[in-house]
DNA sequence: ATCGATCTTCGAGCGCGCTCGAAGTCAACT
DNA sequence: AGTTGACTTCGAGCGCGCTCGAAGATCGAT
C-alpha cells in the first residue's frame, strides 16, 4: 500500500470542532474524561477519531448543563466498565436531568422577578 | 419612652431570611454590593432593615441567574448614583435578560440531547 | 535540508466566589 | 457577676475549571 492516510484529526482540529482549546482537550484526557486514551501517531501526536469527537461533544453537553467534572468522570468510568453498568448510567443521567430541570425552574422564576424590574424602568422611561 | 425596640434584624437573621451565610453577607457588603452601608447598633453590630433585605434578595436573583459579582456592583453603583441613571440600569438589566435567555436556550438544547441518551438507556433497560 | 507552525509533557498560576479562622468585643440569660 | 454564644474585622485559604508557559520534538511545505 502506498500512502496510507493518517487516520483521525489533530488535537487542533478536534478542538475547533468541539469549541474547546487544545489545552482543555488535554486537560480532559488527563482528568479521566475520555472513554479511552486518545490514539497516537507513530511519533506520539494525538489522533482524534469520530468516536472521540462524539464523546467530547457529549462531555461538553454534560458540562454545559452544569454537571461537575467529577461526575462526568464517574459517568465515563461506568461507560469504560462496559456492559452491566447501564442501570447506573441511567440513574446518573436521570439525577442530572432532574437537577437541570430544577435549576431551569429557579432561573426562570428569578428571571421573572428581574423582568418585572425591567418593566418598571421601561414604564418610567416611557413617561406614562 | 420605655424600651425603645431595636430596629432591624441581626446579620444572622438577615442571612437566614436570604438563604445566605453571614460570611457571604459581609463579603457582599465589603465588595460594594449593598446600596448603602448597613446601619449599625450603638455597639457596632449590623442591623438589617426591610429595604436591606429586599436589596439582598434582588442581588441573589441577579446572582442566581448568572450575573457576575462585578456586574451586580456596576448596577449597584448606578442605583447609588440616584436619579438619571435609570436608562443605564434598564440597559444593563436588558442585556442580562438576553444573556439569560440565550443560556436557557442552550441548556434546553443540550438537555434534549441528554434526554435522548436517557431514552436509549431506558429502552435498553425495558428490554423491548 | 530548512524553517515555521504545531505537537508533546509538566507543573504552575489564575479568576471567581465564596469560606474560614483568629482574636477580640458584646449581648443576653441565669 | 459569670458564662455562653453571637457579633466584629482582617486576611488567608480553598475548590473548581481551566489556562498558560517553558522546553523541546515533529510535521509539512518549499
Amino acid at each position: 500500500m502506498v500512502g496510507v492516510a493518517v487516520t483521525g484529526r489533530t488535537i487542533a482540529e478536534a478542538a475547533a470542532e468541539c469549541g474547546l482549546t487544545t489545552h482543555t482537550l488535554r486537560y480532559y484526557e488527563r482528568d479521566g474524561l475520555m472513554r479511552a486514551p486518545v490514539a497516537r501517531s507513530r511519533s506520539g501526536h494525538r489522533r482524534y477519531t469520530d468516536e472521540d469527537v462524539a464523546w467530547v461533544r457529549l462531555v461538553t453537553r454534560l458540562r454545559s448543563t452544569g454537571m461537575p467534572i467529577s461526575e462526568v468522570r464517574a459517568y465515563t468510568d461506568l461507560v469504560r466498565a462496559g456492559e452491566g453498568t447501564e442501570p447506573e448510567r441511567l440513574e446518573l443521567l436521570r439525577r442530572h436531568r432532574q437537577r437541570v430541570l430544577d435549576r431551569l425552574a429557579t432561573v426562570r422564576h428569578d428571571l421573572a422577578a428581574i423582568e418585572d424590574k425591567i418593566a418598571v424602568y421601561a414604564g418610567t422611561a416611557g413617561g406614562c
